[in-house]
DNA sequence: AATTTAAATGAAAATATGTTCATGTAAAAA
DNA sequence: TTTTTACATGAACATATTTTCATTTAAATT
């Protein structure tokens, strides 16, 4: 595994950093994140299951996921009655990790 | 390497997803992204050196600064007329380095 | 001791986010 | 075809964040 020292930070332009705080700020929430922990775990759920699963109210929960969408970190298709929500961008994971894994937290 | 796919997200409680969400909603900003960026890249920085490499203005900077120092994120001592600032949650540049290998963005 | 340099701080203003509530829409069931 | 179920949406409101500006503090220089 490499360290942290040599993490390579080349090539992130003042506008990539631009795009990656837009999606940092996008999942920087606790109901986000935990949507995204959700759908880390269970490839599509319907907002109605992510509703029961978070404890949260449809219209607030709603809210969230369209935010999610709009910003490319989730995709949805509906199903019938249902919409199947899904994580498209894989690499938020990845952050969710690195932060789990966080000593001081 | 892990695949995305194969991220475990055990022991990623509530609690730990809200503070999670504490970190990463204070270091979802441009600037503060730049600034970590900075100090992944130089150990230590003075405030103004942090001004004229960000072309930012010192009050702001400062601010951001602040902030950062207070979440835990950075650190920071006195060296003479100085405030050398330098990054203590080594953890964040993992998050930076799995974002900015994003292909979406 | 007065001045300059480096940075912090606080309050105000500007802007953005999060939440609630009422209502709208689309598919399915009755 | 009306009713129900699942979800989306918009507006209003509440709250938080970001930025600016003026001022303050602390160390170094004169």
């Amino acid at each position: 595994m490499t360290t942290m020292e040599e993490v390579n930070l080349q090539g992130l332009s003042a506008e990539k950093i631009e795009k990656v705080a837009f999606i940092l700020k996008a999942i920087a929430h606790p109901m986000r994140l935990g949507i995204v922990k959700l759908l880390a775990e269970h490839e599509e759920l319907s907002v109605s299951a992510i509703c029961e699963m978070m404890g949260s109210e449809q219209s607030l929960t709603s809210h969230h996921l369209s935010n999610m969408k709009l910003k490319g970190i989730l995709e949805c298709k509906r199903e019938g009655k249902n919409i199947l929500y899904s994580l498209k961008m894989k690499e938020v994971l990845g952050v969710l990790k690195c932060m789990s894994s966080c000593d001081a937290l």
